[in-house]
DNA sequence: CGTTAGTTTGAGAGGACTCAAAGTCTGTGG
DNA sequence: CCACAGACTTTGAGTCCTCTCAAACTAACG
């Protein structure tokens, strides 16, 4: 069987519910993206025009602020990225998406998948679901910026995405964050000193 | 005419397109909430149930945190007031809504509204587009609280949301700028030195 | 007109930043 | 297979922004 209908219908069983025929369509839309580590999969200034699901490795969404890279969002095995403001404006993205490890990612091109949307009520919903958790995730990441300092931040990650922290280099983690190398790396030796 | 179909008619040109009838239907819908100043409209712990159009007055989104209340959100006029979580799965509000002013808002139930977006596509593409807008929303906001310092937030309210400022007691525009009363205080004299 | 809520001003502390330098890892070419 | 260059990480010193705590002042409301 493709492993397309598989990524399809695990789209399917997170988001919504959709029949054979509709994981068929799904599955007909995805396109994988082998991409080894380091690879720019979208440049900064580029439209952005799928949404890309990661079936393996892990990629970052980054842009640059006088002269530095902020890592916006780390995603891995399952993770759903896009560049939300340049999608659904249609301009230009801010926003890169680079590999961190060799990775493969299934592309849903969002002008089809939009189309598709108009056809059945069940793609909308998995679409609909899909913002829906983007906005969930956005606010808890706004509260823990505003009440968790670096250190509780990162032991929060330690808990939640421990995957990240081991395969991501330190300094990306830090942006990640929203704290600078150094403060990152003396927090680990804090961390590390108490067990 | 009823001053529902005029909302109506709003969020149509806003966010999509809706025929006569599709803007009748959504009218149809919307129930005028009419409170005076510091009236709660959602309590904390209640299950979220409506998407909130503002048209008239002032009210704003806040938690409790430490004993102290955060304000997340403010809304004004033609603003759209959401809680966000509590709304699409259905769990108790960790955020209360309340009016800063006298207000006139329209209540729209979310549960029949869904029922509308399965009718017809248009439906559901303004909730699509009121959840893609919030999104960008919320990734500025992110990004306006990563790089700027509190002097620069208050000068960018001052430039985007002069009525917020005008019209909303200090102590709560400093929650929702994310600083103290004091920092606020200020800031705000050094600003007025400065001309 | 007094009581309470809200705002201003001051002093001091702390977390994270910057800049700087030393130490470590990694991968490429000889 | 080793050596070296460049990238990454650690450690140190000093600074700055915003916070907390405290007290005085002002406004608002019954």
């Amino acid at each position: 069987m493709d492993a397309r209908h598989d990524i399809a219908r695990e789209l399917a069983r997170r988001y919504g519910t959709l029949t054979t025929e509709q994981i068929q369509s799904m599955a007909e839309l995805l396109t994988p993206v082998q991409a080894k580590k380091g690879t720019i999969v979208l440049r900064e200034g580029e439209v952005c025009r799928h949404i890309y699901y990661v079936e393996r490795g892990m990629v970052r969404q980054y842009y640059r602020k006088n002269g530095k890279e902020v890592t916006e969002h780390i995603g891995t095995e399952g993770g759903i990225i896009m560049c939300i403001e340049s999608l659904f404006r249609e301009i230009p993205s801010q926003l890169a998406v680079e590999t961190l490890e060799p990775s493969l990612l299934y592309a849903i091109p969002y002008e089809a998948f939009s189309q598709l949307c108009q056809t059945a009520f069940a793609f909308c919903q998995i679409q609909l679901a899909i913002l829906q958790e983007a906005l969930i995730v956005s606010q808890h990441k706004a509260d823990t910026l505003r009440f968790e300092n670096a250190k509780e931040r990162y032991l929060r990650t330690l808990q939640d995405h421990p995957d990240i922290l081991r395969r991501a280099p330190l300094h990306i983690v830090a942006s990640y964050l929203q704290i600078t190398p150094e403060t990152l790396s003396r927090v680990r030796a804090i961390v590390s000193n108490e067990h």
